[in-house]
DNA sequence: GTGAAAGCGCTAACAT
DNA sequence: ATGTTAGCGCTTTCAC
């Protein structure tokens, strides 16, 4: 009991404890291989004993290192984003990197501070969703020195690396199956969100998919906020209240999606011959539904995966020849709502 | 052009562009008040045209502050978590002070190694999901001589301080109301987590509560891994094979019971008069349901707003008076699949 | 295998 | 309102 202040112990009061200089404690806290085993154990008792904890930023600041990763994404809420950070933690686990996340909520403004804020920190490497981004946050990244991997899309130009898929594409992909199924009039509902560029991309490219087939998108509802099953139930019901002949119907999200299907379930429609929907994203929860709704799969936990081992590859071996593009494909699920064409 | 190397910039380059001294340069980049304006306008562009992020290693270092709260939960895919950070963001927000997520897996080592990790920071506080750790990350949490607040559970002894729901307290409401509704035949379906105390805790009380009603749970079965949306359909229908005469079904989580809830509507099952359901947290998702199941909400936003905002008052206001254990009580929505008594 | 000295980039404390 | 000095707790480097 002489430890009666409240001050963090340093290497000093281990060093003191054991009668090993601080730069043989450190060597041993460092697993350092140059350490005779009797000092090693005195140390590692005292150390223990104490309950020392060393003080990255004394050791970051010296060393000039620091083991984390910046992870900068839109949102947890979402589903995907965590399934992104699976892949992410998995790659990482035994590296010695530790991801730190960060959230923007699809706010560029959001994104300047919170990339200024971790980097602030000198982490090793950052990745980051998206390939929009503020002047000033691609100036921030392109001078930190350090890899940037922009995830989830690659419809774009990378500042250093990307991984992702083509949301563009996969708009069209889908696109072009409804229109081969031979569906007419079709209705869509997404996020209200001029910010979720992906979104946005998909839609582009599904648009130009039917429009090739000589369809337009016959009516179109947007929202936000709020629980996204029970607002896919709403906008269907209104959606078919207002347009009763459509035939098909195209959700940006999987969990907007369910919320149609089983509203349409409920009302006993005839799926899919009388009325076709699809999703996107090939969330877990799908499975879980009476029917199985068409969808893509965004690849998420793999695009985390692949980033991270960009990451550290650039960091442990960087004059290995490392991919920059890496663009994932994703695949379409016909499930139960989407007639074969 | 000036900078070639590729060294990250530090105060000495503002200094020197700017032609103010360095001290003056980290007064003009903390805010600070007392700096002419002309020297803060001289500053500041400097800053802004070199692109200058400040070094926080350095800062934290050299001020012994460091604006990190860490925050240790079990999980992000569970729907829960992500509600807790919501809560804890708002109020961080503009305090200065910024949430650090690390995540345990339910895993009592993985706790200890990434608090470790954290605690290796020097954050200037903590808040850790539950009350259940092992000695040695009770050992650091006390050693670390900052504010750390238990969080979702004040069924026990807290470190410091708790924020939470009694979890025995809130499956004997459950029970209770079920006793009292007339329900005999009760079955089970929860979670295969002996580290998941809470969902244990929910348990005990849940069959305590019955057990005063003479009643024993009649069937139950336990599950890990999967879309738990699956897993509540699939083990509703074997149990229902296994035991066809329950008149209740209690579930651990909201997600097993809507994929339950959802197996029963296909069926046509009479609900609730002939068979009962019940799950627990208030999932938003459930507002999507065809039926309203029956749940109890478990204050995931308030208590991260709860205990962020101890947090900050224990580092900005560490005289007042500032409470030590704060119990909040979930209500129950008896929804449509659950008779009142 | 171990130790001593210097310094990482910033800020506290004390000048002026 | 601005500058000077010392030092935060480590690691790097070099000496033994």
């Amino acid at each position: 009991m002489s430890r009666n202040e409240n001050r963090p112990l340093t290497l000093r009061d281990v060093s003191e404890a054991s009668g090993v200089s601080e730069m043989t404690v450190s060597r041993v806290l460092r697993n350092r291989t140059d350490v005779s085993q009797a000092t090693r154990e005195k140390v590692l008792k005292a150390a223990k004993q104490l309950g020392y904890v060393p003080n990255k930023i004394a050791g970051a600041l010296a060393s000039q290192r620091v083991n984390l990763v910046a992870v900068i994404i839109p949102s947890l809420s979402n589903m995907v984003f965590p399934d992104v950070m699976t892949g992410i933690s998995g790659v990482l686990e035994n590296t010695g990197l530790q991801p730190v996340v960060g959230v923007t909520d699809y706010l560029p403004e959001k994104e300047e501070k919170v990339l200024y804020e971790m980097l602030s920190w000198r982490p090793s490497g950052v990745i980051i969703a998206g390939l929009e981004h503020s002047d000033a946050s691609r100036a921030m990244l392109r001078a930190a020195g350090i890899p940037v991997v922009e995830i989830m899309d690659v419809d774009g130009t990378p500042i250093d690396t990307m991984v992702g898929i083509s949301h563009r594409r996969a708009g069209r992909e889908i696109g072009n199956a409804i229109v081969k199924a031979g569906y007419k009039r079709i209705g869509f509902m997404g996020t209200k969100m001029p910010l979720d560029h992906r979104a946005r991309k998909r839609f582009e490219g599904f648009t130009q998919a039917l429009a090739k087939g000589g369809i337009e998108v016959a009516d179109q509802e947007f929202y936000s906020g709020g629980s996204a099953l029970a607002k896919g139930r709403e906008m269907t019901e209104a959606m078919l209240k207002r347009t009763p002949d459509l035939d098909f119907l195209y959700y940006s999200n999987d969990m907007i999606g369910a919320g149609g299907l089983l509203y349409l379930l409920e009302q006993g429609r005839d799926i899919p011959a009388q009325i076709g929907l699809a999703g996107f994203n090939g969330v877990e929860l799908l499975q879980g539904l009476p029917t199985q709704l068409a969808t893509m799969d965004a690849c998420r936990t793999e695009i985390g995966r692949r980033a991270a081992e960009i990451i550290v590859a650039r960091i442990q071996t960087p004059d290995d020849d490392i991919p920059t593009r890496i663009e994932l494909t994703p695949t379409l699920s016909y499930g139960d709502t989407l007639r074969r064409g």
